[in-house]
DNA sequence: CTAGGTGCAAATAATTTGCAGAGGC
DNA sequence: GCCTCTGCAAATTATTTGCACCTAG
């Protein structure tokens, strides 16, 4: 949905190339962090640059906005601010109507409440805009947070994806630890421990990762959460270890972890793919490779072992269980 | 959050009563569904009343905002439109780029995850706006969908009120006849049967209620969902019925159903008292009550028991034996 | 030289407002 | 007769556009 990373140098002015006002206002643009209006950023390039119109800085904005650097945002006051699209993933605001300051936020949650209701009402959604509107807590207390500039923004976003990864693979490791201590058949158990010493292998080494990212800001984590997920992948895996404890042979052990891989695998590719280039979207991406190689290696094991079980038991003996009760 | 229903005659301009202009807008208004830019009024005005100045229409509809008969809504197109907000409970948006046509949802997941968020970054929220854009299934597919009258919102609201209190209400009986099946003490045993035979009875009445509602309308059932609900108060429920599967005593099992009960009390009052007099209320009201005697007769029966247990074993053997352990 | 960017002022578009007159109680 | 509503036209605000001019390649 999100172009790509826009080349800069392409879609610069073919005229003006160096001192061309275009530039300026750009200039000016990027430097600064949060929602401006058009006015707003007319009078800061003035205050920097005299000679430049009103209709330039609108002009300059469309062409923003047309080349993926700039998002048109509407909070409802009657007029547009923009905000700088370039390296940010779309994301949804928190609006004071004291200050008139936003914050962001991104919820994998609310993304996939929307796209479920969208499905439900036959609706093929392209865009959704999500704004909190009341009063922020600097405007209630008084205090200011730690102001989030355009570098920080990023780490944040790597923060969040980081933990998200880290969760899922902890809903991941205890899923498979469960497996193997319920799995009947011995290849059965040894690979759901294998699993589950991958997954805990790679828990420490996402977790390493965060704290390297961590030690860079000693203030990252201390900053609000950009994204928030709850249902998302690691959800998945939780679902699957309750169906667990209800009980089941191995192979739909195998089964409900060959579906939670899968599912973790689509979400984090899905997301990754959507967010323009950042530390954060390669994470995802990454995760999402992680998933895809367990879930061959658990697709492999079900022919294995359904294979194995086809010779002294018929496959899917519930199935031909419940034809004989039927007749 | 909403104003209650206002009292229209008290609102009248002091002036004129019957022939007002402003009278003869306001029926207009409320006469047409969906959402009205200020412009689209006046022309529906001077359709059928020559005379009438747009700047009129315009004080009109301020004046009707703020007795809270409309709703000023900004859906990105650079200027407001207007929907009726008496007797129509606040939403959320589908909107259609192509057709500008749009339709309304409630979502109290959507809602849920909002009060989350704005709690994470400190923040004191006093409304949402969340829109989903795209292109709606008329547009698409070139059918028509059977078209939401004033009266039909109504009772598309009453049905999806209905089948969340159902959905509830199933859980609820789910939850009580396991706990019933896995209770220890006879009268903890009998307590549980008597609250599912209740829960039973009640989702009778609920579904016959239902089943009338639908009778009065027979497309009814195929219009689209407006409510939306999902985690609820029926995954309450539903949670505290996986919790029973994990074991624990009567004691536990009575005090998961409070903790279920008081959830679903306060979601459904709070649901209830939000929107305006409408028979949705009524339900979300009546539910809310319901539950609120389960609540009370679970609170006393707890006490019963412990009593009947302290005379015979410590009370909380769990966390007594766990101190021991630690020493 | 030429495509495009730029300034300026005028045009639009949605909405509000000043003020004199009208209408209901 | 008073108070509020109304109409009309002018004002305001945000944004766009026509057009002549300028500038880098």
């Amino acid at each position: 949905m999100d172009r790509q990373l826009p080349d800069l140098s392409s879609l610069r002015p073919a005229g003006g190339k160096r001192s061309s006002k275009r530039d300026r206002v750009l200039n000016v643009f990027l430097r600064q962090e949060g929602h401006v209006s058009a006015d707003d950023l007319f009078e800061r390039v003035r205050r920097e640059a005299a000679g430049i119109a009103r209709a330039t800085v609108y002009r300059t904005l469309q062409w923003m906005v047309g080349a993926g650097i700039a998002r048109k945002v509407d909070f409802g006051e009657g007029r547009f601010r923009f905000e700088p699209a370039y390296r940010h993933p779309r994301h949804f605001h928190l609006i004071c109507t004291r200050c008139h300051s936003s914050s962001e936020f991104l919820s994998t949650d609310v993304e996939a409440l929307m796209e479920e209701i969208a499905a439900a009402r036959n609706f093929a959604a392209t865009q959704s805009v999500v704004q909190i509107h009341g009063t922020c807590g600097e405007c209630r207390t008084g205090r200011k947070p730690a102001p989030i500039d355009g570098p920080t923004t990023e780490l944040v976003f790597a923060r969040d994806a980081l933990r998200m990864a880290i969760a899922t693979e902890r809903s991941g490791l205890e899923f498979y630890a469960r497996a193997a201590g319920q799995a009947k058949d011995p290849r059965g158990r040894t690979v759901f421990q294998k699993l589950a010493a991958e997954e805990g292998e790679h828990l420490g080494t996402l977790e390493k990762r965060y704290r390297q990212l961590v030690a860079g800001d000693p203030q990252l984590e201390s900053r609000p959460t950009f994204l928030f997920f709850k249902g998302a992948a690691s959800g998945l895996f939780a679902e699957g270890a309750k169906e667990l404890i209800k009980g089941g042979d191995d192979l739909q052990a195998l089964l409900i972890g060959i579906r939670c891989e899968r599912g973790s695998h689509e979400f984090f590719k899905r997301y990754g793919e959507r967010f323009e280039d950042s530390e954060g979207k390669q994470i995802f991406l990454e995760f999402a490779d992680e998933e895809r190689v367990h879930l061959e290696l658990l697709i492999r094991e079900y022919r294995a072992l359904r294979a194995r079980q086809g010779q002294s038991t018929p496959a899917r003996p519930a199935v031909a269980a419940r034809r004989q009760r039927r007749r």
